[in-house]
DNA sequence: CATGAATGAGTGTTCATTCAT
DNA sequence: CATGAATGAACACTCATTCAT
């Protein structure tokens, strides 16, 4: 009997190096070969566990999005003070910025692709759901009309897109639990001074 | 002299229509002919302007920082009260973004390219030079620690480097100026809070 | 303004350049780089004239068949006597074998070709359509049942087609002009014998 | 001795394999892996029995030729009238056509790949034989001088190669052993008439 | 100056062959 | 013995770059 390996495993395997190895040069200057060399595996191992290498960048765009989603549903649905959903969740999505394993400078490459391609429409449709959920949190804060929420609940979703792009430039100037936590702070009495 | 400016206009032209063609293929996928064919010339006569692929895409990566840089430091030199001072730069910001000529899509291009190479140096030096002249502004109008004023000078950085993914993401859904400001003004409201 | 080429006629050439290599090598040996090389270009002019190796492949499958078509229709048309159309049309198929500029060694690759992939239909197509017009003129000469003039002249179609394997085989020690001109003309002798 | 069996059997079987794999996809397009799936064991199993890939096609190249060899040997040996071993013959090797174990369609991959490689030599010589003694038949039926008896023959041999290509393009229409036999009589017809 | 035909270095991909199990 | 996972040499094909016109 040949040798018995996990698929499943060596396919995780190889697609980890791939984003390793995506991050270092880029999709376009990324070789198999060097996916192959990174993975410790023969350039036609690859092949064993992709078509090709369109399906190993599909695989790891398709890969990043649901990181912290439920978490956020979780706490947005949760029974705490909205100012303290607030703050929970941003404390969880910054958390899980800096605990990608991925390499940062991937998320460049993946959003490049993913704004081109058919996914882009489904990150707008994801924006829009996580705006619209958060603007109500913050209506229960704020009080005011329901337009003037849902800009700042963009706001916050820009803050923490943007944070994400910081994190990438200066992890170590730019400490990002901290700073999203001072900044949501600092909104959220914002939100609650004219009440 | 005519010939100069002949020659200035065209190598623009290029650069433009390999902005477009980069936003559209992404900087792997566009090929030189697709360039040229966008700018309406021969494939050779690209050569005629750039030495080679490579060059057009740093001269892309320069040209695009430079944007609001002055406008942003005459505002925060004004002699204008530290509120309006914010306001007013993050309009200026904002509408910076909205006015882009080339594609939203090119953004992430860019940064994934500015992420690897040399660049990224600048980037992070930028930033922090941006974050700690904001850092002085805010912490005119909250008067507290100078850590904390860092870190929401921070949080506003990041703010507009989300509002941009945003505007790459739907320009439709979210309306950048009106998102930005609404936000701005809550953050205000919310530094002057404790005051 | 580029070179100036007669497409037309370098797409002739590379296809020309093919053939020899196909004949020399099998349609599996030989390499795009060897058909360029034969052809006096670069490997990446070839496809400029060809989407890929394929496309060649199938030009030259397609190429073959029309040999001596309307020459035959003309003369089995004509108002020769009988046995006078069938020298002249087996005289000139052979004259057409002999003619062939591409080497016969070619032909059993088309052939292994044709008989998978669509063209197998229209071979045998055409082979009825031959078969059942020779029929008519043998059954000018010979008079009898219809099936056995449909017998022989199938029987000289192979005859035609077992003419080129020998031209293959070995030209010197087959002369095809003489022995196709000296089986037919003992097979007229046959066909009129009972009459 | 029962291992022998076994293994002689086991070879033959991935040889019959190796036919219909050839002749589905032909020599170029098939791969180990194909052969083995159609023989039923696994990839590795193949090299157990064959030394590599060219192996197993001269193996094939190898076992065609001698096929009705002996028995027309034999025939033609015989103490029958000339005429009657004609017709023997051409029974005989219409019959062996139409009796192929493997698919016509792999005749022509072989002829290919003869006519390229050290058995092109064979071929001409086994021809040339062929043909000397059936010239000798037709010589003792017509009479006349021995050129024209040996075009003749070497039409007859073109006739039963290119009834082979009949049968490989169109079973049906072309009932081979009808065809041969009312082709060959004709011819004989032919051949007596003169005397 | 401008062009696009030509080129070949470089890459993606395939597949015969090996070998640990 | 049998297997199929692994491998890398070999090949198809692409595309940045050159240069004759």
């Amino acid at each position: 009997m040949p040798k018995i390996v996990d698929k499943e495993e060596k396919r995780a395997e190889i697609l980890d190096a791939a984003i390793r190895t995506f991050a270092k040069k880029g999709t376009g200057g990324a070789k198999i070969e060097d996916i192959a060399k990174e993975a410790g595996v023969g350039k036609g191992t690859v092949y064993l566990y992709f078509k090709n290498k369109e399906e190993i960048l599909q695989h790891i765009l398709m890969q990043k999005a649901p990181a912290g989603k439920e978490v956020a549903h979780k706490i947005l649905m949760s029974s705490k003070k909205p100012e303290e959903k607030l703050k929970e969740l941003f404390k969880v999505l910054a958390a899980d910025i800096e605990n990608q394993s991925s390499p940062p400078e991937i998320q460049f490459e993946i959003f490049a692709n993913l704004v081109r391609g058919p996914h882009k429409e489904n990150l707008s449709i994801e924006a829009t759901l996580f705006r619209d959920t958060v603007a109500e949190i913050v209506q229960q804060i704020k009080g005011s009309d329901k337009r003037d929420c849902q800009m700042i609940a963009a706001g916050l979703l820009s803050l923490i897109h943007g944070v994400m792009m910081m994190w990438v430039i200066d992890k170590e100037s730019f400490p990002i639990r901290e700073m999203t936590e001072k900044t949501v702070e600092t909104l959220i009495d914002g939100l609650k001074k004219e009440k």
